[in-house]
DNA sequence: TTGAAAGCGCTAACAG
DNA sequence: CTGTTAGCGCTTTCAA
């Protein structure tokens, strides 16, 4: 196949060892060697072979990062940092796109202890999986509460949602729905819906909750949310699960004759860098996504040394807001 | 560290060639022993290591995927349809972003031959490199022409470019700009604009070009687009590069008081799922995402096979438009 | 300052 | 049907 160390040896005249030993730069060589074993390397065009060291140190570089799936913009945009971040420091990304699936997931699982990954950063997270024993200390989570100890890093959902809230009921809206994901998954995000309804218990509103599941369809999301303005609309304001569902609340309030920002005012979460492209106008809670990824890797990366990490990592949340009080 | 199939094969009183074969289903086992090496594999909760095959058969069964950044939506719905397909056929994505940076795809390309990793997806180039030469038939290239015999995955983008401009025309547009990427870079995205060039002129109608290099930071590229609408305004119909130029086109001729659609049309390219979620009323060229991600992963399989492939693979794009053609 | 030799976990001849 | 043995490419004692 492709040149050996023992190639390189041979015709530079000296033992495996000694290249061995200028490629990782360790003991004492003289200048010399040192010097015909770098031009034969040059001369062969020889590349060291990661799989036979990753193989004898039993470290890969690798670390995984399991998300729903990358065509999400959120994951999309975090798994650009996360990548940016770790090849910074010399570690590699492998990418699984669990579709929130468990099935999909114990897969994952089962193999990246095969392919004896260093670490895991999980971004999607379905409750119970056992699998996750394996990889004590060499896991950290994004914005999901995994068993035991595993370190997680997240937004300030709380706060979030009241920002969110409150930025509502400032611009005059008073009978304000919020959407939220499913219940039925404990994920920090049910912060956000928390909070939500304490901000409007502090100013004597009613509350209303809307449930779309994250895992939902395009189609079976739109159905939902164009529910809400058939018949009779009785929202004024609308505390949105993300910026897509904002964005298909505002569509179809416009398509069912309600006007907006006039009738109806609508805030999303995550103001991702394609949104805010996209559609700079939408109100939204923007998500310290660059930030996540950050502390996410460094967290993963000191556990994988030993160090003592924190337990939860909250990262500040802000308010991107065009409403205008004009009723 | 962790268990060994020596382990195992001592619990279980046999060979390690043995407990080889039952983990490989390969040669002859008496059934009786099969199930005790299974069952001692269970009891011990053995994860054979891939790292050791992996070296053993020089086969890491990662494919590297190199495009500019998952951030954008094209290349994140890219990178998630071609991890799906991989995964499927029991491959593993290895994700590079290299920012269209010559020196960081270099790094990488460096990287991944010490890896070892089985093939190579290029969504993103930079010309010139020779490294490339290394991956001599384990490479596939999406949308790029890179040198020789390089198998090619790309988007009919001659017809989205007469597409986009016929649309315009139909609907009443005469003084049509197009924007277009560096043209220093060669790339099959280039058809786009000479068949517009070629429609404007079947129309006896003057062409204008601006260019938006892709790789400008937001802010540079909406102050090219800006200074389009400030002054007077001379055009009625924008072929934009992407989707994402293309809005914001139209946010910007709305702050510059030029109706949309009424005074000017414009018409994006990708057609990205997120697009269509966030601006449903964008129209567009939609270009095939997920087959481009079938077809590129099928044709690598297949080179990495020894089997004979095609050079070329162009496929179909779409026109999604909602423009009338009321004045 | 350099080399010989052992061994990482696994598979694949080759014997038995 | 099962076991012995060699070896993948590299690093690391241990000697020289």
């Amino acid at each position: 196949m492709s040149l050996t160390i023992k190639d390189v040896a041979e015709k530079a005249g000296v033992s495996v060892t000694t290249v061995s030993r200028v490629l990782n730069d360790r003991g004492y060589i003289s200048a010399k060697t040192r010097k015909k074993v770098m031009t034969t390397m040059k001369e062969l065009n020889y590349t060291p072979n990661e799989m036979a060291r990753s193989f004898l140190s039993n470290k890969t570089r690798f670390i995984a990062l399991i998300v729903p799936t990358t065509e999400n913009p959120f994951f999309g945009e975090l798994t650009f940092h996360i990548e940016k971040e770790l090849a910074q420091k010399g570690y590699n990304l492998f990418i699984c796109n669990s579709l929130n699936d468990v099935e999909n997931e114990k897969k994952y699982l089962r193999l990246l202890q095969e392919k004896r990954v260093d670490g895991v950063i999980v971004g999607s997270h379905n409750i119970n999986i056992s699998e996750y024993e394996h990889f004590e200390n060499k896991i950290v989570s994004i914005e999901r509460e995994l068993t035991k100890g595993i370190p997680i890093v997240q937004s300030d959902n709380y706060a979030g949602g009241r920002l969110a809230t409150q930025e509502l009921i400032d611009k005059g809206c008073r009978s304000i729905l919020c959407i939220r994901g499913d219940q039925h998954i404990k994920t920090p995000a049910n912060d956000r819906s928390i909070a939500y309804q304490e901000v409007m218990e502090e100013n004597n509103l009613n509350y209303f909750f809307e449930e779309v599941p994250f895992q939902l369809q395009d189609q079976e999301k739109r159905e939902i949310v164009n529910q809400i303005f058939s018949g009779e609309v009785m929202y004024d304001g609308i505390v949105a699960g993300d910026d897509i569902i904002a964005k298909m609340c505002i569509n179809s309030a416009v398509t069912h004759g309600v006007a907006v920002p006039e009738e109806l005012k609508v805030i999303g979460f995550d103001g991702t860098k394609i949104v805010r492209q996209l559609s700079p106008e939408l109100s939204t809670i923007i998500q310290p996504i660059e930030k996540l990824a950050q502390n996410s890797v460094e967290i993963l990366l000191s556990i994988l040394n030993d160090e003592k990490v924190n337990q939860v990592t909250k990262l500040p949340v802000k308010l991107l807001s065009s409403i205008s009080t004009k009723k």
